[in-house]
DNA sequence: CTTGGCACTCGCTGCGGTGGAGTGCCAGAG
DNA sequence: CTCTGGCACTCCACCGCAGCGAGTGCCAAG
């Protein structure tokens, strides 16, 4: 079966090249791959591949090198991701246990991610969206002024100053404190914002003040989609293409709007999701590839993490890693 | 006066090569500045001040290059810093003033300095230590479980999710708050440390777990020295000496210890200080230059900011820029 | 102390030649 | 129809070499 054997020589190809940074030859892929034919065999086969668009030669006479769409049908193929070494398995449950809070939880998970694959890792906090209002603290900083503390189901804290119109006194803090958890407590914040709404526009005065201010936490994106990341210093590691390749990323890597968009679609926990190079919405990054799952408890994913890195990538091994950190930090979710 | 003319040779000197990039000869020299001594003049004096360890050559028959040593005395006999432009001045004020609140002020301040010079910027929160508390809150999450609120005067909130061994109904709850914050409201960080330690050992039971849980907060070093690092795309102008530079740079910039280890010093607001090449504390960042400078309200320093470049870096420039969002910085802290 | 002159150093650039890895193609064998 | 060995060909990467030019150090004269 020859078509079999083509996607086997361009699996070769795609695992030297990541491993050598090199283009590769026939004569080299035969002796390092025990593939039972003759170097001029798989010349024929490595001309039909770049026929078709799989491969491609830097220039006549040089070795071949996998194209995005190479690297795509590679990763499809894939059939089973490289597995963790018990040492891996190990230093995941050491770096993640010895966390105390959310804000600890997150940072510890990117750092691990990206010793794990020696990329940026990227991690997006637990979305507002899909967690649920666990309480909301009212804190009188003066009479007129007011502390919004709002707490998430995921362990989330946010907090805003109001200013009010009028000053009120302990009393009427109380009930207004009453009157805003009953509405909202245990509500999705998406209902949440919506039963907040219609308080305002039922209660003037305070209440609504409280209310709208509720409401614009819960919606602000800022707040909503905040997001960390770390293991710059693996860029360094791309040695040539500097100015055309990692400059924009690190712009990028700081634009965390811009980090959004590129996490954005990646869907359901337990699905690990490839992006390769020109694929992904942001074009400045189109020789990079994006890897990304979702993560939270009980299998609905509440965010996103994953990694940023050349196209010429070890997937198998980073795949791998995303997907047992993900599951890993699910895990601590369900438990806190 | 001899003396004289050599410096400034040398101030030339580091001029055109932070502007050129390479090393600048004596040809050169006197014709882009107004010397009015021939070359000839001119070499003699790059001679001595390269005797005394002021400048370099890559090569014999190259150009000259300024030392460590001479960017010192460039940055000492620097008499008045590059003022700020107009339009700089307009951007710092349109760029602060939007803030909300000081997670905001803090995240603007880092973009907008490594914007204005072009270099990797560092803002450390408003340090705690030096701070006052301003209101603790707890908030009953169950009946054994309490959020532990601490709001400072510089409008940081710090929480903490605490277990009680005890549940505790309502009433508690408030002598608890009370009794906390009869203790610490209005006192520096430091003081309210003791006084609660003081209440924890006085008072077993939930008053003293509470205490205790607050002076952690108070205390934890992690909290204590937050900082920001923004601009890292500027690390990509480097171009050259890549691998040698802007790795342990990128890595230093992620292990916030170690970059807090390198604003450390920086004493009063107002001054800017310039800690050039190996002079810093950090063996890694030897070819890296640190200007930094105290900020805070009523012109006593809460915190550091300042940048992280290459020694051949716009000094005059620099230390305006730094020293401009520092005052402005400490004005908005002040209103707040 | 400054200046012009002069010999010298040495990195940078462009050039041709060579070696070798790799290819494409073809004819023959299975 | 597929695989294989052979062969001619193509280029890139590397090397050594020469010429150029910017820059220096030193010296003797003003």
């Amino acid at each position: 079966m020859q078509e079999e054997r083509r996607i086997a020589v361009l699996r070769a190809i795609v695992e030297d090249y990541v491993a050598t940074e090199e283009p590769v030859g026939s004569k080299a892929l035969v002796e390092r791959h025990g593939l039972n034919v003759s170097p001029a065999t798989v010349r024929n086969d490595m001309a039909a591949l770049e026929d078709e668009g799989y491969l491609a030669q830097p220039h006549t006479s040089a070795g071949r090198v996998p194209t995005d769409k190479g690297y795509r049908l590679f990763v499809d193929r894939l059939t089973n991701l490289k597995p963790m070494s018990s040492a891996e398995k190990r230093a995941i449950s050491t770096f993640l246990d010895g966390a105390v809070d959310l804000d600890d939880v997150v940072s510890r998970s990117v750092r691990l991610l990206s010793q794990l694959t020696r990329q940026v890792a990227v991690v997006q906090y637990p979305t507002l969206s899909r967690s649920t209002v666990r309480h909301i603290e009212l804190v009188a900083l003066a009479p007129d002024r007011l502390l919004v503390v709002l707490i998430l189901s995921t362990g989330r804290v946010e907090q805003r100053l109001l200013e009010l119109d009028a000053p009120v006194d302990d009393t009427a803090l109380a009930d207004l404190r009453s009157l805003v958890n009953g509405v909202a407590t245990g509500e999705l914040i998406s209902e949440a914002i919506v039963a907040l709404g219609t308080l305002a526009a039922a209660r003037p005065g305070p209440a609504a003040e409280v209310a709208e201010s509720l409401v614009e936490v819960m919606s602000d994106h800022r707040s909503h989609e905040r997001l960390v990341v770390g293991g710059a210093a693996n860029l360094a590691r791309y040695g040539d293409s500097f100015d055309s390749a990692v400059r924009p990323l690190l712009e990028a890597l700081e634009e965390h709007v811009v980090l959004l968009r590129l996490l954005g679609e990646a869907s359901q926990s337990g699905m690990v999701t490839v992006r390769i190079g020109a694929e992904g919405p942001v074009e400045e990054l189109s020789s990079t590839s994006v890897v990304t799952t979702g993560y939270g408890p009980h299998d609905n994913a509440l965010a996103t993490l994953g990694i940023v890195g050349p196209t010429r990538m070890d997937y198998p091994g980073t795949m791998a890693a995303v997907r047992a950190v993900a599951r890993y930090l699910s895990r601590i979710l369900d438990e806190g």
